[in-house]
DNA sequence: TGTTGCCTTGACGCGCACGTCAAGGTTTAG
DNA sequence: CTAAACCTTGACGTGCGCGTCAAGGCAACA
């Protein structure tokens, strides 16, 4: 399939998939007169970037997933570099809860009284 | 006291108070050799951008708060407008909380089993 | 033959809060 | 007199995931 009934196909746009191209997350074929030809596999390849997009991962993040898939895994998490990077991402999102959760402490105790004694620490704030 | 020893005092960078300055949050007068000159209440007015930035808010969300102290208010969350600002981010925060709880479970049963059957919404993934 | 709708590459834009030069003027210490 | 340490404005760079033209080639239908 060309490049467009792959966009719709997964939902998305045509400069996405070149985007994605360009960053090495995915390849294709070429017809004889220059567009790229792209198969089921490649749409499985975009369906996975989409999942892991959507847990907040980057797409540099999902290039082992990309990777453990072209291996001929049948799931991208199958791999250790993909598992390592859940791990991380699982992290950062418990970092990222507990901060979330002082914040919004601060922010109800602010709305309750007019008590201006409380300043948070300014700890990164680091939550994708 | 001049533009280096408000950020040093403040703990911030010349060019942060000059960004300020130019998305109208801040307010210099100037010396006769053209120098920025400014007072305790202007530290104090950085003091709380940087407090409210400390919370994930912007600098967008920052001006009712400096127009607050401005009017001569002790606190700058003291207006309606300031608490309006604080109300939408507690939902803002609420709504990210949420998410995120989704997401951490998502990661914890993809880390637990090698099960690809999971497939998250592509909701909207937006925590400041 | 022309129009429409697909495709190509390339380049710039966006948001946000600044960082980082560049090219100078000012003040103070030695 | 000069060097260091301030200050000024202006303009471009950063990260990230694309959006949005621009300018043109290719394929199918009327």
């Amino acid at each position: 399939m060309r490049i467009g009934e792959l966009a719709k196909r997964a939902g998305t746009t045509t400069r996405a998939l070149r985007f994605y191209e360009s960053q090495g997350l995915l390849e294709a074929q070429r017809m004889s007169n220059g567009y790229r030809e792209y198969s089921e596999h490649d749409l499985r390849l975009v369906r996975e970037i989409q999942s892991l997009q959507a847990v907040g991962l980057s797409l540099e993040d999902a290039r082992p997933f990309v990777a453990c898939l072209r291996a001929g895994h049948e799931s991208g998490d199958s791999c250790p570099d993909s598992r390592e990077v859940y791990r991380r991402k699982l992290a950062e999102v418990d970092a990222c809860l507990e901060r979330l959760q002082a914040v919004r402490e601060f922010l109800v105790a602010r709305l309750a009284f007019q008590d201006p004694c409380l300043v948070p620490e300014p700890k990164e704030f680091l939550c994708s």
